[in-house]
DNA sequence: AATTCGGCCAACCGCACAATG
DNA sequence: ACATTGTGCGGTTGGCCGAAT
């Protein structure tokens, strides 16, 4: 049994708003405030609507100083960088763009953003290796890896490959991390769940790295790729290695080795998170699909010559977000309930809670 | 000129969580 | 501690509109 609906939704108007009903709406929130109850709200002005219509209407619609379409270079920059971050949290990426909403910013980016990013001919393939057409009873796990998990993992690789393009990159070692917030080690767990179920061989021999074994790493290091400390890659995760569990101390994060070390190899657990790293890319690129008509392997990543300074401008963005956010689950949240409060006092002059 | 198709966007739906009694 | 209610959020849908055929 689920919950009682919030209105009767037989006596409810729906469908767009007349200009009157948006009148009234806004006239009432301009004087009163929205009282702290939209349930109630329609019935004091006396529109059929639902409560969370009103709601919708106004965050999206009514609210001073929206800005709709005409989405600069540097927003989308933005967008995409958090998106590839914190994945569809479109709440707290709206909270970041001033004037923006998040439905706005949703539409934006299934309609626009994510085409000009991913390019038909990846989507086609995602789609082919994880879509709908996949048999969910077959059980290797990939059905639990969403839509969302794989636009970003795609999105990280191409800007990765952007920022070494003489190397393949499932030769180059891990981008690490420094420090992974929540959200970006829930997506992580995920990734490693489905390397679980898809690859039980390999998960059955690793055994999780110790931060002494990554500093361990990054002494040891002899490839100048391997000295990637850019913000970029700081904020981009790699993702892999953090799927397989290696944990990457806080303290490394800013510390830029002065040599390179000895020879030695990498050990067994780098070992096989490039490994992983290199099936997840193979499985991604498709290597042995057979270009679409009228397109070449070589336009692989050409859609990212749309982003006019994309990684500069990311990677800018990236450490602004990093420097000013406190916390990572409350920054939205916390932004958009201050602007609604700032709102009620200020111009309606009433103190909301 | 008529029809079809696809892009776009406003709005709805249902779930999760927080607040309250 | 639990039930109820309100709010916030992300996913999805339906309809409009312009381009293509």
């Amino acid at each position: 049994m689920g919950r009682a609906p919030c209105c009767d939704k037989a006596k409810v108007k729906k469908g767009p708003w007349s200009s009157e009903e948006d009148a009234k709406l806004k006239d009432y929130i301009q004087k009163y405030g929205t009282g702290g109850n939209w349930i109630a709200l329609p019935q004091k002005i006396g529109l059929k609507r639902c409560g969370k219509s009103c709601r919708l209407r106004w965050l999206n619609y009514l609210r001073p100083n929206i800005k709709h379409g005409g989405f600069s270079e540097e927003e989308d920059n933005i967008i995409c960088s958090l998106y590839i971050s914190i994945g569809s949290r479109w709440s707290i990426i709206a909270a970041q763009l001033p004037g923006r909403t998040d439905n706005d910013i949703k539409n934006y980016w299934n309609t626009r953003l994510k085409k000009k990013l991913l390019g038909r001919r990846k989507q086609s393939q995602a789609n082919k290796l994880f879509g709908s057409s996949h048999d969910p009873k077959d059980g290797n796990g990939m059905e639990t890896l969403s839509n969302s998990a794989i636009e970003r993992l795609q999105l990280h690789m191409q800007l990765q490959s952007l920022e070494n393009p003489d190397f393949p990159h499932y030769d180059n070692p891990p981008m690490w991390p420094c420090k992974l917030n929540p959200i970006q080690e829930k997506m992580m767990q995920t990734l490693q769940l489905v390397n679980e179920s898809s690859n039980p061989m390999m998960m059955q021999n690793f055994t999780p790295a110790t931060p002494k074994k990554v500093d361990e790493y990054y002494a040891q290091s002899t490839n100048p790729l391997q000295q990637d400390y850019s913000p970029m890659s700081n904020m981009m995760m790699t993702g892999i290695e953090s799927s397989m569990g290696i944990n990457i101390p806080e303290s490394s994060s800013s510390l830029v080795p002065e040599s390179k070390g000895t020879t030695q190899p990498p050990s067994m657990e780098l070992q096989q998170c490039w490994a992983f790293q290199a099936e997840i890319d193979e499985l991604l690129s498709n290597k042995g699909a057979i270009p679409l008509e009228g397109q070449h392997m070589s336009t692989e990543f050409d859609c990212f010559k749309d982003m006019h300074g994309v990684k500069d401008s990311m990677t800018w963005w990236s450490n602004e977000f990093q420097a000013n956010s406190t916390s990572w689950d409350s920054t939205g949240v916390l932004d958009h309930k201050q602007i609604d409060k700032k709102y009620n006092e200020s111009v309606i002059g009433r103190n909301v809670q």
